[in-house]
DNA sequence: TAGTGGTCTAGACCACTAG
DNA sequence: TAGTGGTCTAGACCACTAG
């Protein structure tokens, strides 16, 4: 709990928006005018509306003034951690295989490789309460002299596999859930007595550039699939 | 792309921090070195800075100095917008009937009313290319004098029949998405010919002090459910 | 031409940190 | 006690807006 000046004004101001002194799309009184309202200076206040206007609650246009911002309703937070499960606690996980093979169809659209090139395949097992729940692929582009161990690769998240060659801080990540019949190889894999639906989920990673440089599919089984989102600021 | 001098020094910091040149819990020079290093004022170096540790690059201690941060990576947007579902675009919601009811336990539990209150219960089929694809309840607490007519209820979002009441800047969301057999009634209203796995999409609407205003849940047939989410930065 | 927000300067005092 | 980030002051010049 701050009590500087300008968290004050800002806490006013936002309230008065709140309450409806100000309504969406009026203008608020510009930078000056607060500035003599509250006693201070300029800079003072501008750090109260630099703030509402970060959290989406006002928008600046130059020449003219502080704009009062519709709410956006529609954007969600959601914690997805590569290890466990949305809100399942993996207590094992097994590797299964470590590969280096040619992409198929789909690894070649989705890691945006050539179908001579060659891909590093890691197949693991998930397990909760000793029982398998989910099954996992992650594939990354293989260069020569990729340390491709084991030791160093069981356990490892996509982003953490990819660390070794990337600053992690300019990766951009993409999330895609969506439903699927099981076929053979997943019924097999995962203990299916028959085909049922199952939740994919797919993690696609890319440099900067938009280039690809790792993508991950999980299969699992839908009793252990639960997504928790919460409403983000207006961005 | 703004070439103001603070903007120059953000860009030149987070490129030393996603080469290497500072590394993860590393101390950055001071505010007043810095300024020195870009020949400017502390108060420019700060604007930088402030970005910075706004975008999760950096967080300052005070006494001390600001400290390279860890990227959080599991953290994701995803975009739900209560008319649409995910990714499908619905072409028609048909009203199916508005009433004024007791709340059973699930009402009760997640709109904190006793069991005598009474809440509105709005029910809605969704339709994409003339199929029925998923079903959709809304429930918010009755008080007297609401008006309930249909015309003003038609169409209308949660976060809209909320707004009667409340403003919109200080409710918070929750979204909840899991996986449930479906029961007789759904099987009824949606047309299954047998019981299956579908989508449920809980919604809970709160006020500042966390009370609910408003609850929905929304069954959804699978083939019509798919989840797109794109990397936050750092909050 | 008067007013707006965007940027920048050159100071000041504060609570806090760590030697 | 010297240095840090947090806050605040009182100015300045700029590009832009709108009458």
């Amino acid at each position: 709990m701050s009590n500087s000046l300008y968290d004050q004004i800002y806490k006013k101001i936002r309230s008065e928006i709140n309450n409806g002194k100000y309504s969406v799309g009026e203008m608020l009184p510009s930078e000056n005018a607060l500035g003599k309202l509250f006693n201070t200076t300029r800079m003072t206040v501008r750090s109260a509306l630099i703030r509402l206007a970060d959290e989406g609650y006002i928008y600046p246009i130059v020449g003219k003034g502080y704009y009062v911002n519709e709410k956006k309703f529609n954007l969600y937070s959601l914690d997805y951690d590569e290890i466990n499960l949305m809100n399942f606690i993996i207590d094992e996980t097994k590797l299964i295989t470590v590969d280096i093979i040619k992409p198929d169809v789909d690894i070649s659209y989705n890691l945006k490789l050539p179908s001579d090139s060659r891909v590093v395949l890691l197949r693991r097992l998930l397990f909760i309460d000793k029982k398998k729940v989910a099954y996992d692929e992650k594939f990354i582009p293989y260069y020569s002299g990729m340390p491709i161990d084991e030791a160093s690769i069981n356990q490892a998240t996509l982003s953490e596999l990819i660390a070794n060659k990337e600053s992690l801080f300019t990766t951009k990540k993409k999330l895609m859930i969506d439903f699927i019949e099981s076929n053979k190889e997943i019924n097999k894999i995962l203990d299916f007595d028959k085909v049922q639906t199952c939740c994919r989920i797919q993690l696609t990673i890319h440099d900067d550039e938009g280039e690809p440089l790792g993508w991950s599919r999980l299969f699992c089984q839908m009793d252990y699939f639960k997504i928790d989102c919460k409403l983000l600021l207006n961005k």
